[in-house]
DNA sequence: TACTTTTCAATTGTCGACAATTCCCCATGG
DNA sequence: CCATGGGGAATTGTCGACAATTGAAAAGTA
């Protein structure tokens, strides 16, 4: 009951962090249609404990800046501070929790300035991830890349409206291409440190994609740049991709802005 | 006795993390020839066990590769194990040792293979900081700028063939820049994450910089492009300029590869 | 000698208790 | 009525002790 899986992609998260050190990233994709399948249970209190504060943060149960403190997470947790104030100081390095010395600890809450800043960021990386994924790619890899996409564009057209879902399928879409690019200390970076931010935001700002089907065209001629081998192709589209991303959250949040404004004024 | 602070760029990232929130970045630039000046004293034991030992492994105290056990450490900072876990779990997160449950930790090692990757994280994230910095930079922060570009040309003029500060000051420079940037984000990212990696890097290599004038010609041309607001040229520059770091690094390499090669084979 | 098994010392993981600091509330005074 | 200061409850920081796991040395057997 406690170890409800939000979706595929925390598990393939989940599953790369044990196994980081297999260069068949083959298994992180195939990962994302398998079962429940007993992510290897974690061998420590304090490693369950962070990855289940990781996920209450990340989809909202614990809101963001929402004070949290050691009694409480303990209680709840059911262990001693100890471990859960190591679990703690792990998120804080990856900065889903502010910690202030002797007052206390709370969830991260995004600023949209902030928010806008982990676009630029993820246009810098992820442009050069495609660029690396298609030097390096295989073709049995790329071969994994479409079965993601196809995947979700089946889910997608189940819930043709609700596209909802189809924003973490898009995580699952970039996180195979990090996966490709082969490099680790990208991956760590991305997949470890800015894809938990993003889905932070998610939950926050109530994000419900808008133009699921643009960003269906856009992947599958990310994924024929890279099938082809054209780095700087890949690098443009997916620069592009994210930059659009990125003016798409921003004129939500103008129309969301000036439509709360004209009701105060109202 | 304990808290040596090994270089200017030390301190500016200290300084840098206690004050996190002030947008006045003109504070970091002053502060890398302000005095030892008392780093507003670390609160807690955990925090200042944090920052000793982030020092002791990037200045080479502790053998990269070599194994740390908490008794030990424990005894050597005289500090009970609880405070000296948190840190030790702080500094896994930021990649500066790597822990097995059970097992113990160890100073990271990191091989070429991670550091040239390293080199291609800098590349896309730093040219992308020299953009922004030259869209976002005030005349004060670029004067600034070039102030710290005077004093390290000082002193690599005293120190002629020495050129080992320089490469230290090289990394004072870069910090500027990503200040400049004004992201946070990516303010954190570098500083806080990759710079400590690369600085491992270099007491782990024993690198000493080879292309001092070169590089300092580098600096003054991006200081320039950022000076006339010419954002494409900053970032195009910047990359230019990492990416002939890690074409030197790659190179030096090889080289001392080749010759221990030669040497075994004699 | 080589290989397996067993024991044991050392290290890591976890817990509960105590000390130190902060914050909130309330009383007192202007 | 508002400002100010003190007191107390709650939370955070630190410590030492105990339990659990590991790795390797030591003992035993073929």
């Amino acid at each position: 009951m406690d170890t409800l899986a939000t979706s595929s992609l925390s598990r393939s998260l989940k599953a790369a962090e044990v196994a980081s050190d297999s260069d068949e990233s083959e298994d992180a994709i195939s990962a994302i249609s398998a079962s429940e399948a007993t992510v290897p249970e974690v061998r420590t209190l304090a490693e369950r404990v962070f990855h289940q504060l990781q996920d209450a943060i990340v989809r909202g149960e614990l809101a963001p800046g929402s004070k949290i403190t050691e009694p409480g997470l303990s209680k709840t947790y059911g262990i001693s501070r100890g471990p859960l104030r190591e679990a703690m100081r792990r998120l804080e390095a990856h900065r889903l929790i502010e910690r202030v010395p002797h007052v206390g600890a709370r969830v991260v809450k995004l600023s949209m300035k902030e928010l806008l800043e982990l676009f630029d960021l993820r246009e810098a990386l992820e442009s050069m991830a495609a660029r690396l994924a298609a030097e390096h790619m295989s073709p049995e890899e790329v071969q994994g890349l479409r079965d993601v996409l196809a995947l979700h564009e089946g889910q997608a057209d189940l819930k043709r409206g609700e596209a909802y879902y189809q924003r973490e399928g898009d995580l699952d879409f970039h996180y195979c291409i990090v996966q490709g690019s082969h490099n680790k200390m990208l991956m760590n970076l991305l997949c470890d440190d800015l894809y938990y931010l993003v889905r932070l935001y998610r939950t926050q700002f109530s994000a419900s994609g808008t133009r699921p089907q643009r960003a269906f065209v856009e992947h599958h001629r990310i994924v024929d740049a890279i099938e082809a081998g054209d780095a700087e192709l890949a690098e443009l589209l997916m620069r592009r991709h994210v930059s659009a991303s990125r003016t798409n959250v921003a004129d939500r949040y103008a129309a969301a802005l000036e439509q709360s404004a004209a009701k105060s004024q109202s």
